[in-house]
DNA sequence: TCCTTATGTAACCGACTTCATTACTTATTA
DNA sequence: TAATAAGTAATGAAGTCGGTTACATAAGGA
């Protein structure tokens, strides 16, 4: 399957709340400019509520506000709120005991996976919602 | 969804291919080192033989056979032989016209992620199919 | 207090992927 | 010609993904 798009959405829930600047949001409203329904973006603000990123209220004058400056938060930062799958995968058929290589194979493979994945992560991390904007 | 394990199983192939030396494998053989089906081996075979990474043979005395040095086969020719999906996905829902900013922060966002992607499959690219035997 | 607004969730849906498996055709060769 | 092996279509079970409905709960304002 392609990948998911929810760091995609979250990294734009967070663009729009900076933009509007310390002002509360509810998800309906951010839902609109996600072109979403709202109950996805509320899914994903309470992942980021659970990281202090954001504060939900509720009722009038509820909504979402961003509790961090947009240029201390990075893709990274919300890769790992969203607890973001692994980009790689090493299939987990049991290793076969008559095929005495297989087990280190696999073992190398994931080393070099998480390697390939340890440099996404490092470009992710210097790219902040604020540089998202200035666009 | 987690990420599929065709990459890793394509390398666990081309590995057994290697480790016995230019001796043609059945699909059936192959599958057994990797504990799974022979369909799911020879579907991704067939991908290999495509960009002639391997040849495969019917019959008696066929079966699959490496056509390039192990040394000269990395993980990032193995991903492409694949056409693996992009790591990252941008939401594909339409921007909205009334919110001016949307369109350039997915624009932005799909650079971000470009560049992550890029900076993965560098690493891919350091990784051979002979590293994986030698451990 | 009551009504409106908004979140927090659970439940469900359709579309899709992934991997395994069966079944069958085709090609090769001993 | 019989045995072997690839090529491939079709199917199925399990899981993900994004969207949607529905409803309980909380917070203000009139």
């Amino acid at each position: 399957m392609s990948a998911n798009s929810r760091l995609a959405v979250a990294a734009h829930i967070l663009a729009v709340l900076a933009s509007h600047d310390g002002e509360a949001m509810s998800s309906a409203r951010v839902a609109q400019s996600v072109n979403t329904n709202p109950v996805v973006i509320r899914r994903i603000l309470a992942a980021l509520a659970k990281k202090g990123m954001v504060a939900c209220g509720k009722g009038k004058a509820g909504g979402a506000r961003l509790l961090r400056c947009p240029d201390q938060v990075t893709l990274w930062d919300l890769s790992m709120a969203l607890d973001e799958e692994h980009l790689f995968a090493v299939h987990r058929n049991p290793a076969n005991p008559r095929c005495p290589g297989s087990c280190g194979m696999k073992e190398a493979l994931g080393k070099a996976f998480a390697r390939a994945e340890k440099a996404a992560q490092k470009e992710l991390r210097r790219v902040t919602v604020q540089e998202l904007l200035r666009r």
